[in-house]
DNA sequence: ATAATTAATGACCCATGAGTCAGTAAGGAC
DNA sequence: GTCCTTACTGACTCATGGGTCATTAATTAT
């Protein structure tokens, strides 16, 4: 007796296909990737594919959706942990953390998001809200209460947030556009983060 | 007696159509521009269009050049001045043209970078040598200048030039996806000045 | 077993937009 | 003026790829 052709998954499709989409925009980027390769890669037909998701940029949404939702909720939670000193917090997990981005599927969004940001509004407010904003928040709620407690000074430095990132943006831009010329990304996190504790410390 | 139709300038139409392409590109990127956009803002039709470029990639090529081979020459010269001290340098002139980059044509063409670099190799390489490495080579020139005259200690800020532009390239990235949600890069980039420079200058 | 249901297929349709080319008219030569 | 060259036009072709739908077969209900 033969195999079937196929299997009726209901339940597992719009995942795969989510995530066969995902590497594949991660791979050619959004407008160059085609709904058939996905479908292919996801080892489904284009048809199937639709009745999961109505356009290709609904599908993009999902992708985009599914990879931020997974990863931000830990990230909040780790910056909101009020146990330790911000130094050694900052020094440690958060240190570590950053120094993955730029390898990992947040950056594949970061890029989506840059590339093809002006063309879906709708999107950037999804991640604006959901990600960013959020994001941006709990980093300032932890600068801020270093700086009550006198842990940190006030200073330029303290209100900025996006000093700490700016090195990972670099990082991330860097890889997509010079992949061959290669950058110690780590290296460049690690003197960032140096400088501005140096600077949050200072007397 | 009736206006003609159109004048010929074939002296002129390479120049216009690559200017009409820049603004196109700028405002909708290069895939979702139609080559019949470019012709129409140049008032041109699309067959002119095709006698100077003989496809739409070429046209992009002819784009970065122009706009980048128009702007780098400058910024080299004025890297390599030494005539005064690394710290005025830095916190005039140069935090001067790091502070016009995000609202510049510069950032239109990083934009481009980021977006289509992926897609073209070639351009990416024309970029890096002509533009990127240059740029990176002068700056790590002057730093390195200041420190074997003592100006600034030899430390890990003063071997990572991309310390200096990573404020830039988030500002760029920052417009381009949150443009309504603003951030004040100067302020950015000024803290980012002046926290490198306490790092160079410290005893 | 048989019928009813619906997950899944893939050939098809059609809008879009890159690239072509036969024809037109501007402008110079004489 | 008239002829000749060629910058310029715009209607056309054709490949591409997003989206549809009539049909098929896996599964469930009876």
């Amino acid at each position: 007796m033969a195999e079937p052709r196929y299997r009726r998954r209901k339940e597992d499709r719009p995942d795969e296909i989510a995530e066969a989409a995902f590497e594949a925009f991660a791979a050619n980027g959004y407008s160059s990737t085609k709904v058939e390769d996905v479908a292919k890669r996801a080892g489904v037909s284009k048809g199937l594919l639709y009745l999961y998701y109505k356009t290709k940029e609904e599908l993009f949404k999902a992708v985009i959706r599914n990879v931020v939702v997974r990863r931000i909720d830990l990230l909040i939670a780790v910056l909101d942990d009020p146990d330790q000193s911000a130094e050694d917090f900052i020094r440690g997990p958060m240190l570590e953390l950053l120094k993955q981005m730029p390898g990992s599927p947040i950056a594949v969004v970061i890029r989506l998001m840059i590339a093809e940001g002006p063309k879906h509004p709708d999107l950037v407010d999804y991640y604006w809200e959901n990600v960013a904003s959020r994001g941006l928040a709990a980093f300032r709620g932890m600068l801020d209460r270093a700086v009550e407690r006198g842990e940190f000074r006030a200073c330029p430095a303290a209100e900025q947030p996006q000093l700490f990132i700016a090195p990972v943006i670099m990082s991330v831009i860097w890889r997509a556009v010079f992949s061959k010329r290669s950058l110690d990304s780590d290296r460049l996190i690690e003197t960032q983060i140096d400088l501005l504790l140096s600077e949050l410390k200072a007397r």
